[in-house]
DNA sequence: ATACTCATGTAAGAAGTTACATGATTAC
DNA sequence: GTAATCATGTAACTTCTTACATGAGTAT
């Protein structure tokens, strides 16, 4: 029975303690949503394929009258999570409709390029502001022990930093081309 | 009848000129499929629902003994892709197995970071040659009065040049940490 | 001849999202 | 009491990939 892709996000997830399925996706959505998404959708079906498959196991843990299960790796699912982490990287995949209006951005009104640009500024300003919020619990965790979310989230952090300059440059050379285009007219 | 997020590729690139199915893919793939890949698997029904939705015209013209139907937008097709682009974008997704990798990287062997951080620069520097390689294309595409393909060309190369000295600073740091566990140990 | 490119298409399935349904607990 | 949070789950749907099938034209 082969781990889907979003599988290894949840086994990745219990690497350090047990969780709920409600749990991992609270984790999911404050850390790694930036780069893998994860949706109940997924995440509950997945969840029992796992614990199938032997590679998790829950508990069933209710609080009052609140059913409640807990899921934790077995030694099967640290070993296949490790297996996995040592493979060569294969996904990276982009869907960016910014990028794709700007390319295409001659077969609309002339507004269309800048208006994309400020547009992928705004977006990549927000993206900023919510993981700079979340740096400090990563942080917090790396002097546990584990450096690596924190890595990561400097990295998203960083490229955001990047992104945006890029749009700021982008637009002086859009501007600079307008000028152009009204003077040859 | 709604447009698929796919179907607006298609859309834009008979905004020039008429062109195969095939002919489509081709350009995707030495253009947008950095951040927007189609296979022909969407691209032959998609371009079957554009026609009878009256966005684009298939004419046939066959080649030899060779069936070959070339499309071209119809005004409402040229129509409905300006409205999109002057849309504010939505899509902006991203699943890179790396950066989990990275995450996770305290689950795996000691050697899963480096390792992770290797694999990344080396596929970037794979695609920074490929997109070097089209350059010059959209750049001769530019001069011919679309600017855009070449600016977006640009923060693909942009890009990569960054994640590229990420890495370098990335091994760097990782290197530190490294000598700190030893220490420790 | 044989390999490559041009060209069109489908079927099966993987992966993921959205919307909905349900209900207990907790904080104000 | 009521709104937010915790918690689990499913069904329908969209999107996309992969693999396969087919066949003509072109270059070596």
């Amino acid at each position: 029975m082969a781990v889907s892709p979003t599988g290894y996000v949840i086994l990745g997830m219990l690497r350090h303690e047990p969780r709920t399925g409600y749990g991992i996706k609270q984790v999911v959505d404050h850390s790694t949503r930036f780069f893998w998404a994860a949706s109940y959708g997924q995440i509950y079906p997945e969840l029992r394929k796992l614990a199938k498959a032997g590679l998790v196991e829950g508990e069933s843990q209710p609080q009052g009258g609140r059913k409640r299960t807990v899921y934790r790796l077995t030694p099967a699912g640290r070993e296949e999570l490790s297996r996995w982490l040592g493979e060569e990287p294969e996904v990276l995949e982009v869907r960016d409709e910014g990028l794709l209006k700007l390319f295409f951005a001659s077969a609309g009104p002339p507004e269309t390029a800048l208006q994309t640009v400020d547009a992928r500024q705004r977006f990549y300003e927000a993206k900023l502001a919510q993981l700079r919020e979340i740096e400090p619990r990563a942080s917090a965790a790396a002097d546990d022990g584990d450096p690596y979310p924190d890595v990561v989230l400097r990295y998203g952090i960083e490229s955001c930093d990047w992104a945006i300059r890029w749009c700021e440059r982008a637009r002086e050379e859009l501007g600079k081309q307008d000028t152009k285009r009204r003077r040859a007219a």
